[in-house]
DNA sequence: CCATGATTTGTTACGAGTAACATTACCATA
DNA sequence: TATGGTAATGTTACTCGTAACAAATCATGG
């Protein structure tokens, strides 16, 4: 067999498509970022050659001499969560179009997941980065210091921003659902969470708050593993098994709440009648359900879609224009309260 | 003021290390790589001043003279269906504990995009690719050709694979649902398709044969936009002024079919008895709404599980040991059929 | 007390593209 | 035809970590 020719497998660079024309890389280059830089004639050749050659930019090169990669990392800390996803699509839509790659990572709400995954993030210098959660450690904050590149927090806009946050008020958020129910006439209300992260002891907060302000027993059911629908379906037995004369259910996510909801329709609790079940997020199943959920509707892909303007806007310069950005949630009452 | 001491606001690299120690950066590479490479003393010297600076590693030069990234990318035609993000969790799990760094990007269903994105990933230097679709333009063959890295294509295990496919035969299983119908007693089946990708296409074909091989007329409902409650219930709607006595739906999603489902029984019109309803891929929701939902349940999660890890493995070296990798679907009738 | 080998640290070169500077080619005008 | 000026192309140096090789240091045994 010929074993001559082949072997050398490694994809093209710049002088390998200068030495086929017959230039030094410098002109091929010139010609990628000005083609009228270089005479006509070349013109003509170096294109011919740039495809037959199959040639693709690397931008390692760039990386290593301007520290700058064109890609911004968002870390979350999950990706089994709808609400993600959706905050993902929402950085996407904006990243894409601007010329930026995203570099995605997760940390499935462990710390020191959350320290190495920035560690990495930043070993590929990516030019920003976009995170969770409100509560870093210092040596997270330290990374980001020393990285300097713009950072922006996004789902919680309460806690102090590293430098910039873009989120809601969660706590404010379940204190305006759970007063609504009471409104309505619900005294008996049991939150379900999961999780346990950042966000959801905002909500327990609110939602505790909103119970003892109008002289009612908040009662909190808690799991430190994810939310699904099986979970909201257990929550629901184990409500009624602690407090039989449960009248409202509201639950730190929608997955909960339908759930509860389903899990209700199967052992013949009538919904709102018998109980009140009120999810959060908002995700487009609860806007169609029979009967619709009551949620709260948080502006998952706006803070996404916002997060990323933002750190572009930074990336041409600009300053921070405002530390933390509270974006506004919206009760829906459904017909499930 | 002071503008001396700042200034350099790079990020710290081995040589600033190096410097505070007073050694060359050729030992605290050693020590980052084998610790016990350099005497005692100096490993704690470094230690400290890694500490003190808040050195990160930079693989920019890894990427440069090594070319490679320990980073996959993944290209998917969307980030806004719930199936990728099943996906994108299934190639996580594996890519992250192994350390290796995911770069996401999507086309948006478009050939062009496609090209300019896998471009756009190789600049990055990417060690392996996960792509979806199994149509590609010649230009995405031979860069892919040119690139010489490991490509895995997803969601399909029907046409001739680049290098490895991993997927369903989307065809049998829409045929499998299909006849399933039909043996349950539906003459006047209406498909819903939406986007008309390759997958749907697939799906339809399979649709299609079932309904002439049992000698009934099939009746496709199409559109180019993304899927969505809304446009099940728009679907029913047209299905139904079409074709009046329609009594079976099947949906190319479960998001059509949810819509179209709660549209009936928004209208009176009883599932299953009225008309029969089924859709594809088995989310969470399917598995736990009222009436359970009928569905072709697709392993999803799998499929990127199991990309990932071919990838890996041929990363390692190994050779393709299947060039297609056609997973199992499973039909379940749920109670809407 | 020096030779020998082992251990530890240092030096040089490289990878791909580009900024900055240097050189060459070419044209028009005096 | 020499000259000035511009347009086109070439050269050098640099980015940062590390492989490969070189040198220095140290310990041990004869």
């Amino acid at each position: 067999m010929d074993m001559a020719i082949k072997m050398k497998n490694k994809r093209p660079t710049l002088q390998d498509v200068a030495d086929l024309v017959g230039v030094t890389k410098m002109t091929v280059s010139r010609y990628l970022r000005t083609p009228d830089s270089v005479s006509a004639p070349l013109q003509e050749k170096i294109s011919a050659a740039l495809e037959t050659l199959g040639y693709i930019p690397n931008r390692a090169p760039d990386i290593l001499s301007k520290s700058k990669s064109h890609a911004i990392g968002v870390l979350l800390p999950s990706l089994t969560n709808q609400v993600f996803s959706e905050v993902i699509r929402g950085i996407e839509s904006v990243l894409e179009p601007a010329g930026y790659q995203t570099m995605l990572a997760h940390y499935g709400y462990s710390k020191e997941a959350e320290e190495s995954r920035i560690a990495t993030l930043l070993s590929y210098s990516v030019d920003g980065l976009i995170i969770s959660e409100s509560y870093h450690t210092d040596r997270v904050r330290k990374m980001l210091a020393v990285a300097g590149i713009p950072v922006i927090e996004i789902m919680d806009s309460v806690s102090p921003p590293i430098e910039q946050a873009i989120g809601i008020d969660n706590q404010a958020a379940a204190y305006a659902m759970t007063e609504c129910m009471i409104k309505r006439g619900r005294q008996k209300i049991v939150y379900f969470a999961a999780r346990m992260d950042q966000r959801t002891l905002f909500k327990i907060r609110g939602y505790e708050t909103a119970m003892t302000d109008h002289g009612l027993t908040p009662l909190c059911l808690k799991t430190h593993s994810a939310s699904s629908f099986t979970m909201g379906a257990n929550f629901l037995k184990e409500a009624l098994a602690q407090q039989p004369d449960t009248d409202g259910i509201f639950c730190t996510n929608d997955d909960l709440a339908i759930g509860a909801l389903y899990a209700c329709q199967k052992s013949g609790i009538r919904i709102p009648e018998d109980i009140a079940i009120a999810g959060f997020h908002g995700h487009d199943i609860s806007r169609a359900m029979v009967p619709l959920l009551a949620t709260v509707i948080t502006p998952r892909e706006d803070m996404g879609r916002l997060a990323a303007e933002h750190l572009l806007s930074r990336l041409q310069g600009n300053p921070i224009t405002q530390a933390v950005i509270d974006l506004p949630f919206k009760i829906d009452i459904g017909e499930s309260i």
